[in-house]
Formats: C-alpha cells, sequence, structure tokens
DNA sequence: CCAACATTTGACCGATCAGTCAACTCGGAA
DNA sequence: TTCCGAGTTGACTGATCGGTCAAATGTTGG
C-alpha cells in the first residue's frame, strides 16, 4: 500500500489538474477524490509544487509512452510524427468528452506554462521534458534526412523545435475554441515546417 | 478621478498578473499595489474573473497597438508581419528585464489559457480576442496574395491562423527556455507556413 | 515476539482569500 | 442650499488554503 498511495494522489492530481490549472486545485481536493488525508499526502511530498512536479513527470510519462507507441521502426520516420499527432488528437477529443465539453490543452503545455512562472527550477525541469519531447523529433528527421525524405539543408534540431513549438500552439487554439481537431493541422504544417529554407 | 480609478486597477493587475498568473494574484496585492481599497476594486467589478477580462481586455488593447503600429500601409504585407514579430520578441525582452530575468509568455497567450477553462463565457471571449489578431495576418496575407508575394493556392483564413498558432507555441516556448529570442524565428517559420501546399 | 521504521490518521493552525457592508466624501444638478 | 448618487473607505466575514503534528496503525526483519 506504500508506493500506491503516492502513485494514487499522482494520478488523482493529475486528473484534477488537467481541467483546470494546478492554482485551481486545491491539496484538499486532491485528497477528497483520492481518498487520502492530509498527511498523507505531505509523508510523500515536500509541498504542493512539488505534487505539481510529480504530476508534471507523469503527464510526461504518458505523453512519452504515446510518442513511443507512434515512433516505430517499420513506419517511415515522417509519417511516425503524423501518427503521433492524429494519437495526440485523439487524447484531447477523449479528455474533452470525459469532461463536459470542454477542450483541454495540452497537459504538459499547460503545466509548463504555470510552473515556468514558479521560479528557476521548476521552469528548467520543464525545459528539460520539453527538450526530450523534442528529442522525439530530432530522432525522426535525422532518419528522414537520411532516407532523402527531408532536405539535408534542413537544420535538425531547429526543425525539431518548430514541430513542438507549433504542436503547443495548435493546442492553446484547440482549447480557446474548444475544437481538438484543430491539432490535426499540425500534420500538413509539419511538412512546411521541415521544407528546405529558400 | 472616475474613470482613472479603474483604469488604475487594471493597469496594475495586468501589470501584476503578467509575472504570473491570473490565480497567482490576489485582489488584496492588486488594490494593495494601486494603491485602492477592496470596497472599489468590487464597485468597479461584480468578480475577480471580471477584473481578469478587463485586464485581458487591456492586454489586446495594447497587442492591437503593437499590431497597428507595425502594419502600416507603406510597408509590404508580408514585411508588416516581420515587423510585429520583432516588436513583440522587443517587448517580450523587456518585460524579462523589468522582473527579474524571467521571461513572460505571450500576455494574450497565457491568460488566454487561464480563463478558456472558466467557463463557455470567457472561453468565447478569449477565443474573439484571438480571432481578432488572426484578422491583422489575414488582411496581410490576402493582400500579399494580391501582389503575388503569396501563391494564390494558399488558403487565407487558415494560414492566418496557422501564424499566430506558431508564435503561441514560440512564446510558450521562450518562456520555458526563459529565452525571448526564440520568437525571432517565427519570421523565417513564417515564410514557410506561408508557401504552396504541395 | 519485539523493535524499528514507514505509513496513516484526523484534528488543528495561522494565513490568506474573495467578497460584503454600512458609513463617509464630494461634485454636480435642481 | 439641498439633495442625490457615484465613488471611497476600511473594517469585517466565512470559507478555504497550504501545511503541521502527535498519536495510532501497519509492516518488516531479526
Amino acid at each position: 500500500m506504500a508506493k500506491d498511495t503516492r502513485e494514487r494522489i499522482v494520478a488523482t492530481a493529475r486528473d484534477l489538474v488537467h481541467g483546470a490549472s494546478l492554482a485551481q486545485v486545491s491539496t484538499e481536493d486532491v485528497c477528497r477524490a483520492a481518498g487520502v488525508h492530509k498527511g498523507s499526502l505531505y509523508h510523500f511530498f515536500p509541498s504542493k509544487e512539488a505534487l505539481g512536479m510529480a504530476v508534471l513527470e507523469r503527464n510526461w510519462a504518458l505523453m512519452s509512452a504515446v510518442l513511443d507507441e507512434a515512433f516505430v521502426d517499420d513506419v517511415p520516420p515522417l509519417a511516425r510524427i503524423d501518427r503521433f499527432v492524429d494519437s495526440f488528437a485523439e487524447r484531447l477529443s477523449l479528455m474533452r468528452d470525459a469532461m463536459g465539453g470542454v477542450t483541454p490543452g495540452c497537459p504538459l503545455g499547460g503545466l509548463v506554462g504555470e510552473l515556468a512562472g514558479h521560479g528557476d527550477e521548476p521552469r528548467t525541469h520543464a525545459a528539460r521534458i520539453l527538450h526530450a519531447w523534442t528529442q522525439y523529433f530530432t530522432d525522426a528527421i535525422s532518419e528522414a534526412k537520411g532516407r532523402g525524405d527531408v532536405d539535408p539543408a534542413v537544420e535538425t534540431g531547429p526543425a525539431a523545435t518548430r514541430l513542438l513549438a507549433h504542436l503547443q500552439g495548435l493546442a492553446l487554439l484547440a482549447k480557446a475554441y474548444d475544437d481538438p481537431r484543430l491539432v490535426l493541422q499540425a500534420k500538413k504544417d509539419f511538412r512546411q515546417l521541415l521544407a528546405a529554407p529558400r
């Protein structure tokens, strides 16, 4: 029952936070929903912010699982990215239905934006996660260049950053316009962002 | 002293919120910083959320001023967009210096993301503002097509949305990586996002 | 069976929060 | 001069917040 409780707290917090923000969810909310008492929460986490970081970590674990599922070797590298975008959009739609027809933003992007304003340490942690995410794109683009699917003149690193930024922006617009399908545009947009500079 | 007080409250709230989020700033913080008492604040605003909406409106007023300054007729349409990106990035840098070396996100994007989770009415309001922003890009792209600077095969509306999404994403990354210069990339990226689809 | 440790309990705290209220000030219209 | 209502004051509330704590309860290894 040890690790189990900690896991349940993080999972519950994740669910609650995802529909809003960390600030809008109180530790009492989390405890009530997780069937746990305050003391237990603070036995595992030194502060609410630490819980927020754990939620961020968990969101990244889930996101990287989606990435791993999409980025399989027997699919051309650029198609892997498309597969991921499809999964990402579908997850957004499912979450929208799970909540009352409210489109959530990117579970990582939202928390990153919130925690980045909480001092330097949470910010660098968030930055590391974004960088890890970018790495998936970096690898795929690099491999695509080897196959001739992407022009060698394209700088791999900056291109990968472009893709992530674009996806995050689309997720924000999807939330504001309450339309998860907006992120599907990423597939077409990515192709242009990966074109050789002129 | 009537409208003046209201203005001062909104302006002060804007400054405080911009460095963090609406949730992290209390009404008491705003009152103290604005030299105003609680009752005055609630004389002008029925709730804290209403104050948030007023801040959003003010941020849009400031942003549209920057847009108007960049989008002048005697400059080619695509160059107007570049001018705006430069101004936007410069403002981000200035704000970073004004705070203690902490890069803020897009003042509109951040609030939009936060208020979009506060029910449907704040969300649609935020969406309207984003749409108004997009309109600047729409007009410029449309004019650029007339001059032959953009391929007629490009759909104007979706292209403008792409640009806004990309800029918002870059602003988020700039905040996470604490580097306002990241948004300058938008100028090159926009050119690719405006290329004809293949 | 015991001792050491991890976990859980639930009451509790001081601070802070958004929001209220009755009383006061003051400028302008009648 | 009187009156009225917009603006202002500042104390106040009830709720909620993040966080603490000492005691109770498991759990594990010797």
